[in-house]
RNA sequence: GGCGGGGUAGCCAAGUGGUAAGGCACGGCUCUGCAAAAGCUGUAUUCGUCGGUUCGAUUCCGACCCUCGCCUCCA
């Protein structure tokens, strides 16, 4: 069974078969560190991860680069306004960014290369010396130095564009008029007043490396020369996607990723995200909202990666009653379990797996899922579904959550909580309804929802308020 | 202007040349001291509009309408 990809570079459909077999070298773009990230580069960061996890869950090893951006224009105004070194301005937002991954339980990268090490400059410096020599760079009178796009016949592959168009609207910014073609890109920033104490010493004078050569220098550097996947939010793709492919197989000869694959961006309410619409969010604007991290992963992970994802309230709702369905069907097996042998197959189950192969429909797999859990609850109701078949489907459940991270976060409960639950335990034998509601009002003031249910009392944390803004 | 996505029930969203997965919400039933939850169950003669091809189209073709994205450093 063939996995199957979109790839960006052939716009199609496309068996995947990486380099190296039941390897993947897997490089994604990361974020640049001068602010929180919002809930739109978690979706691109979320697709990745379902991606990554289904590899692995296929059996393939996959190796993953994400760089982080620290130093551009932004950082460099950020630690700037804040009158502070650039590694000091940018160290809160690596370290809130790895929060955050946790947080939307997205699988660390094995490599997080960051563009201002010494070795990753160095690589830059040393890639853009080679371009130069080969005539695909040139050096500009204030010593910048500019990628030579006449000089790769490929660029534009990627983003299908074709050059003429590109030079329509084009405009031509009054601090780059040194470039042979407005179409050109920035290897080396010549240093300038704007750049305070940020900078390194090259050949070309005194600067700091242009965006592009600095994924191109990390990626190879860790990867090596080919890398089997490369991805992105879909404004990656033009033009820094189709910058790293010139500059990278300028400077090696040979084809850099055997597939590309970008996100689409998502959209809140129906539009698109600005701070000025009053519609942006980070991941901790919907913490401190209520909503949990495995709440929001559901609804960054549910949309197909190649169609718009329209984020609402309503849809983290919907987030929150789906896990919420799939809580209960997993303690209903667990409780069926433990009576289990051993376990015996239920039909069904390869639907979520075929699903992913297929382009990483999620939609598709989800459906497959609830399907499953559909079948087997009604199967539950008539006491028709054996304590093996849940000990199997439980073991299919761990698999299917090595890949969406589902499982319920597990609050401790507290001691004190207990005890009012035994008290109430009593109560409830003596049918002293009155103490058990008393008892019930306690348990809520300590956050705690406790419901009854055949098997008994049952617990739930409180959910915070705010759920609508 | 160039290139490319979308328009499927109240909302989100799969899918196929032969008559529409799944989730949420809503109604019904079961359960239940109350409350809540949970489980089951019912909800699109219809897939943006208009034409065409076809025995048959939501699915193929054409036109149009609406919407979103990219077009030089924004996931």
């Amino acid at each position: 069974m063939a996995i199957r990809f979109f790839n960006t570079l052939s716009r199609q459909i496309e068996e995947f078969i990486p380099r190296e077999s039941g390897c993947v070298r897997l490089y994604t773009c990361g974020p640049t560190v001068y602010n929180f990230a919002h809930i739109g580069n978690f979706r691109a960061y979320i697709f990745e991860d379902l991606l990554q996890r289904h590899l692995e869950h296929r059996g393939l090893k996959v190796t993953r680069v994400m760089n982080l951006t620290d130093v551009d224009d932004k950082t460099i105004r950020g630690c700037r306004a804040a009158g502070i070194p650039l590694a000091e301005f940018t160290q809160p937002f690596k370290n809130a960014f790895f929060e955050d991954l946790d947080t939307l339980r997205i699988k660390r990268a094995d490599h997080f290369p960051e563009a201002t090490a010494a070795n990753h400059i160095e690589r830059m410096i040393a890639m853009i010396g080679t371009l130069i020599e080969k005539g695909h760079a040139y050096r500009a009178e204030d010593g910048s130095v500019y990628f030579r796009i006449r000089s790769f016949p490929n660029y534009g592959k990627l983003a299908h564009f074709n050059l003429d168009d590109l030079r329509d609207g084009v405009r031509v910014r009054s601090d780059e008029y040194e470039k042979e073609n407005v179409g050109d890109f920035a290897l080396w920033k010549a240093w300038d007043e704007a750049d305070g104490d940020v900078g390194w010493e090259s050949p070309w004078g005194r600067g700091r490396p242009g965006w592009h050569i600095e994924c191109s220098a990390m990626a190879t550097g860790i990867l090596g020369d080919e890398l089997d996947i490369h991805c992105g939010g879909e404004d990656n793709i033009f033009p820094h996607h189709e910058a790293e492919i010139a500059q990278t197989e300028c400077v090696t000869g040979r084809p850099f990723v055997r597939l590309w694959m970008h996100c689409k961006h998502l959209q809140v309410e129906g539009s698109k995200m600005a701070k000025s619409a009053g519609n942006f969010f980070t991941l901790r604007d919907l913490m401190d909202k209520g909503w949990t991290g495995r709440e929001v992963r559901y609804a960054l992970i549910s949309v197909k990666y190649r169609e718009p994802l329209n984020f609402t309230f309503e849809g983290l709702s919907a987030a929150r009653s789906s896990l919420q369905r799939l809580d209960e069907w997993t303690l209903r097996l667990r409780s069926l379990a433990i009576g289990a042998t051993g376990e015996v197959p239920v039909e069904g189950v390869e639907a979520f797996d075929l699903a992913l192969d297929d382009d990483l429909n999620i939609s598709a797999a989800l459906g497959a899922v609830f399907e499953m859990i559909r079948d087997t609850n009604r199967r539950m109701d008539a006491a028709n579904l054996t304590p093996n078949e849940a000990a199997y489907l439980l073991k299919w459940l761990e698999g299917v959550n090595s890949v969406l991270v589902f499982g319920p976060d597990l609050e401790p409960v507290p001691e004190q909580v207990h005890q009012i639950l035994d008290r109430r335990a009593e109560a409830r034998a003596a049918k002293e309804w009155k103490l058990s509601d008393t008892l019930r009002d306690e348990i809520l003031a300590l956050g705690w929802i406790v419901k009854d249910t055949k098997e008994g009392q049952k617990l739930s944390p409180a959910a915070p308020a705010a759920m609508h803004h």
